[in-house]
RNA sequence: GGCGGCGUAGCCAAGUGGGAAGGCGACGGUCUGCAAAACCGUUAUUCCCCGGUUCAAAUCCGGGCGCCGCCUCCA
């Protein structure tokens, strides 16, 4: 039984979509005038792992993510750069999908842009004149805050209270300093359509509002998005929709925490903006996927280099793991004993083994607790280490129980967008990051570990260990298995 | 000033009334020519501090200290 912490009501709720197996849900995305920072990734991954998590629980989910495409932040960029904005807008849709790809993001069902729907948003700004809930203010619409009640129900502070802290920004156009632009008249080179109240553009919040109601119709399973856009934001499409149609906007709120660099807030001000192609750069999107997941959603995550290091130990653990069960396959193994000979120790590697889908379901039934169903993954790769270990194959572990537990990797993984692929070529692709960081040609290196075989071979000890000794200064270690020799970078 | 959150081992991090998950690191062992990897074992008598409720508290309540977010564009 799924349940949910819902920002609506501060508290964790039992998850029961509308419509029974069907649900809709509507995530922020992006304003496209920049390419996609670490915080970005956080968001589309903690929905995307939802997204997932629902469809595995057997809904069939209609995910929709928005795409701001016309933005003050967009306009702005195009004056820097002097091109327009349209040219802003399809650039950087395009290194978001690029990113967004690169993460091993699911596409969403649908992922709208604004400036597709542009009709529709002057549509319901109508309807909300008509209603009385806006206004007309040169060429302007504003939306009346104290028109609406329960303005406030989802950030949890009254109009008073918010009046009280002012610092809003006075417009002169407002009869109220809290209310919000649901049209903006444009200058002349601003994106402009024309409406009712002559040529404009629509505000930020109408766009959500529009777009989830098109795809989603006028009541939402969940909605998400990152915690900063409780206020205002969410509470003016809530604001909006509602005064549109009369009717509850989304059932469920769901808010992801922000990611700090080194314990500081990411902004442009602080110049640490971290972009998620740059850390792709020395790390494979696993382990920043890894490194998000082993947090809960809601937290801050802290964002170093010495975390994300961390993530990647355990990421080639858990590669490991899965290139030794590959390794395996094939073998032929003694034949499997009575259970009752099996030691101890390997019968409870087996129950666990066995216990983990259900303990996995367990954590993410709770609030997609994904640090906690990363904690049971450890103990699966705990576990199958020790089985695959000479214990295990000694007392004859079948074959098709270490293949089928192997599988738990995929199957359970791809929920949370991990382990999905080969071993060898998630060990070969970090390896080429880590080549081109410490620059080091990969020749050397194999020219130096024959020369190091051919030492052991005859047993010169001493120059074996001699050249295992400049490998390691270079951060290359050394390794000899029994199906020989292998280095990876330190 | 208003609203909200957080404080768990050297570090990262789950846990919200009755056993302190898991990872990294460290130390000891098995394996190894020696190592590494892997595995096994050890590593928080106690969860920021003080008081209270309870048979029982990291968990609930009150107070204090410290950190952070939102209230303005923001994932």
């Amino acid at each position: 039984m799924l349940r949910i912490y819902n920002t609506l009501s501060g508290k964790k709720e039992v998850f029961k979509p509308l419509r029974a197996k069907k649900v809709g849900m509507y995530a922020c995305g992006v304003t496209v005038y920049d390419f996609c920072h670490i915080g970005h990734a956080r968001s589309t991954v903690v929905f995307d792992v939802i997204f997932r998590y629902l469809r595995f629980l057997g809904y069939e989910v209609t995910y929709v993510r928005n795409i701001t495409d016309v933005d003050d932040k967009i306009i702005k960029k195009a004056d820097a750069e002097g091109v327009t904005w349209e040219e802003i807008a399809h650039r950087y849709i395009g290194e978001f999908s690029i990113d967004m790809e690169a993460l091993g993001l699911e596409k969403p069902t649908h992922e709208p842009k604004a400036t597709d729907h542009i009709g529709e948003m002057i549509r319901m700004v109508e309807g909300l004149m008509k209603k009385g809930y806006a206004y007309q203010a040169d060429g302007d619409v504003f939306f009346s805050v104290e028109k609406i009640k329960g303005y406030g129900k989802l950030s949890k502070r009254s109009p008073e209270q918010m009046e009280a802290g002012a610092r809003v920004e006075i417009d002169e156009k407002k009869r109220n300093p809290l209310d919000f632009a649901l049209w903006k008249a444009s200058k002349p080179g601003e994106p402009s359509w024309d409406s009712p109240w002559g040529k404009g553009r629509p505000g930020w919040h109408i766009e959500c509002s529009v777009m989830s109601q098109e795809y989603l119709g006028e009541t939402l399973d969940i909605h998400g998005g990152g915690k900063d856009l409780i206020f205002p934001h969410h509470e003016n499409e809530i604001a909006q929709s509602e005064g549109a149609t009369g009717k509850p906007f989304a059932r469920f709120w769901i808010h992801n925490g922000f990611v700090n660099i080194n314990r500081e807030k990411m902004s442009k001000s602080l110049g640490n903006i971290l972009t998620i192609r740059e850390i792709f750069n020395r790390y494979h999107p696993e382990i920043i996927r890894l490194f998000l997941l082993s947090h809960h959603y809601r937290s801050p995550v802290d964002f170093s280099d010495r975390n994300l290091v961390e993530a990647k130990m355990g990421m080639d653990r858990f590669y490991s793991t899965r290139k030794r069960m590959d390794e395996l396959e094939g073998k032929e193994l003694a034949p499997q004993e009575g259970k009752e000979n099996l030691e101890e120790g390997v019968l409870k590697a087996i129950e666990e083994v066995k216990a983990f889908p259900g303990r996995f379901q367990e954590a993410m039934d709770d609030d997609f607790n994904t640090a906690l169903a990363l904690g049971h993954f450890h103990d699966l790769a705990r576990n199958l280490n020790a089985l695959m270990g000479g214990e295990g194959l000694r007392h004859g572990i079948p074959l098709n129980f270490l293949a089928s537990a192997g599988d738990y990797f995929r199957r359970f993984g791809d929920i949370l967008g991990l382990f999905q692929c080969a071993p060898k070529h998630y060990f070969e692709e970090q390896r080429r990051r880590e080549l081109s960081r410490i620059q080091i040609d990969e020749h050397e290196i194999n020219r130096m570990i024959r020369e190091r075989q051919e030492a052991r071979r005859q047993r010169d000890w001493k120059r074996a260990d001699e050249i295992r000794e400049s490998l390691a200064s270079m951060d290359i270690a050394v390794e000899d298995g029994p199906n020989g020799t292998t280095w990876r970078i330190k």
